[in-house]
DNA sequence: ATTAGCACTCGATTATGCCGAGTGCTAATA
DNA sequence: TATTAGCACTCGGCATAATCGAGTGCTAAT
């Protein structure tokens, strides 16, 4: 690690200070509070250095630096450390998250509710993503006339429902006979993958019972996800947390704040670019998104059996607390993929 | 209906002025727009009476008046007219709901899109409550191991469901065989009401058997509403409709408004006060919470099979523009109950 | 290489004066 | 008696000016 010399650790000064007072941060300032042995003299000429080479930004010329987007990626790079979190409030986490056994979503949502309590930002979570998970079971049940009830089992024993309309009443007994052709014949024996094209085997079953197969399969890809990938869905919480924070004294920046956070399609683009990392973190305008350029993205993924199927994440100023908000993501989501190890019956995996 | 001499003439320009302008409206003002053949002096003392009878309220001393809670009470209540929508935002309305088959909870969502869209103001909505509908059918499915899947089908034909942990794992047919119990004993025939305190009939199934009905039974209730009354989830649209109105300029007020739209709790008492009415108003301090004492809550059901099965609402500032509201709350709910009872089967019902 | 000193910049805050919309009151008028 | 013209008065909003102070860059001394 290079970075140790005295030009840094002025500029990691500043970061620090910016990141608690949200005000410019001028020479004397640093001078008095962290007391290398240096004149405030000095500590302006290696300002003025850093300036030039991108760290800082003088919002007016009469004014304190201000950290840019390269100044906080340098830091978090070369200078992060997990903080310790308030203990009581990790702990009551970890119970409250554990009283929602089995069920899933609102596990996740406590998780995101507990992460804007742990660092005062706005928290988004996606709700686990299960389409790559095969299919291990399908159940059509009848609810009365066309309407059938469907049960779609995958092989981690994750349940998802959906309910279809046929064009007709089935015969009793029919959409059980449909149920077994589908696990028997449509479902790949190795990875549970629906099997949409094989036509052939339809000679097995009678007239209607292929009529309710075409009308019941494109149901079952939908709620599997296979054809139409679908978008996760994805929840924010603690998005008035904004308004404690100076920089949102603009109502106009606040109010696109909002709005930006109550685009559902550009939260789930976020999150799913995310799903491949365990941690991810996107400083200012590193995000593609113009609308996130003032903001910084920090993203962790849950797991299940090891493989990551959602993602919990933090939104704030670039001028984030990083240390905090890693720390908090990383014993959050480890206690999550935990929880759903122990709750759906994954294998643990560390 | 009185309230239609000078006086009122005068308290009703004010306030249609105060509705579309937001600021104090003067006597000038009135000389001017509406031309009633009288001068400014007069309508200045006319002001005063009004002032003293409480309809109206001056901000500060040199300011012109704006009307109180009071006025507008006395101005929906006599001068109400629906007024007319944009035919084309209700026509679309017409069709997105149409489009929106069976999934009850989405077409409900939309309504609430669109009634942002038609008004500009916030939306809330509640998804249909159906506790109060009788159970016609539980179905047991067993998942894996120790989980189970229940499935209850209210007389209504709407389905819920939930899933339940068993602390053992049941022998094969048993719960089918608790299925039927619970269809056959345990639901009175016609109210379609959890029976749970039959404790005498139990007798004609096996020790597990009863074992697995002591462990279903609560889920079935939570399910269903009964013991446990839920809350109504309530959803919102348009929250940041607010920022465009100037009485929102201060930013401690929205960021009260946006907190306050997150109070789920708050929102689902707001909307079970109203489910007994086909419509409800209650403008500014007739609000019971005090949060909500600037702002005016319109509230309209929609029905299922003649019953109210959910609310439809508007909140806005006190200055909102009634009629519109009122029409668009009229039309929406109207759409949405026919859209439901032709979907869900239930009769059709003006 | 460091630092003390200094002139300079510029946003923020406060004070000041003014404008104009609006009122209430009085006296004149129909 | 009801209406209106006229007028003095109030007060928020706005623009201008004055001041303050934090912070800088530069120069010269150490």
């Amino acid at each position: 690690m290079p970075k140790r010399d005295r030009k840094y650790e002025i500029l990691y000064a500043i970061i620090r200070d910016y990141i608690t007072t949200a005000e410019p941060v001028g020479s004397r300032a640093i001078e008095k509070k962290h007391n290398l042995g240096i004149s405030s003299a000095t500590i302006r000429n290696e300002m003025a250095d850093l300036e030039d080479m991108g760290f800082l930004i003088q919002p007016h010329a009469s004014a304190g630096r201000i950290p840019s987007d390269k100044a906080y990626r340098l830091y978090v790079d070369n200078f992060l450390s997990l903080s310790s979190l308030d203990e009581n409030l990790v702990k009551e986490a970890k119970e409250q998250i554990e009283s929602y056994l089995g069920e899933l979503n609102s596990a996740i949502l406590k998780a995101a509710e507990i992460l804007t309590k742990l660092t005062s930002y706005t928290a988004i979570a996606s709700l686990p993503e299960l389409s790559d998970s095969g299919i291990k079971d399908v159940r059509l049940i009848p609810i009365e006339n066309e309407r059938i009830f469907i049960l779609v089992i995958t092989k981690k024993g994750i349940v998802k429902n959906a309910e279809a309309r046929l064009s007709f009443s089935p015969d009793p007994g029919a959409l059980e006979r449909v149920s077994n052709f589908v696990n028997l014949n449509l479902l790949d024996s190795q990875s549970g993958a629906l099997i949409t094209n094989a036509s052939e085997k339809t000679g097995q079953i009678s007239q209607m019972e292929r009529k309710i197969l075409e009308e019941i399969l494109p149901v079952i890809g939908d709620v599997v996800g296979t054809g139409s990938q679908t978008k996760p869905n994805v929840y924010t919480d603690g998005l008035t947390e904004i308004f404690n924070y100076p920089e949102f004294q603009e109502m106009s920046k606040a109010r696109r704040f909002i709005e930006t956070m109550h685009k559902q399609d550009l939260l789930a683009e976020l999150v799913m670019r995310t799903v491949d990392a365990p941690f991810g973190l996107s400083i200012g305008a590193e995000n593609q998104a113009s609308e996130l350029s003032d903001y910084s993205i920090m993203t962790a993924t849950y797991k299940l059996d090891g493989r990551p199927i959602g993602t919990l994440g933090i939104i704030g100023p670039t001028r984030m607390n990083y240390e905090k908000c890693m720390s908090a993501l990383v014993s959050l989501t480890r206690e999550l993929s935990g929880h759903l190890n122990a709750s759906i019956g994954g294998k643990p995996d560390e």
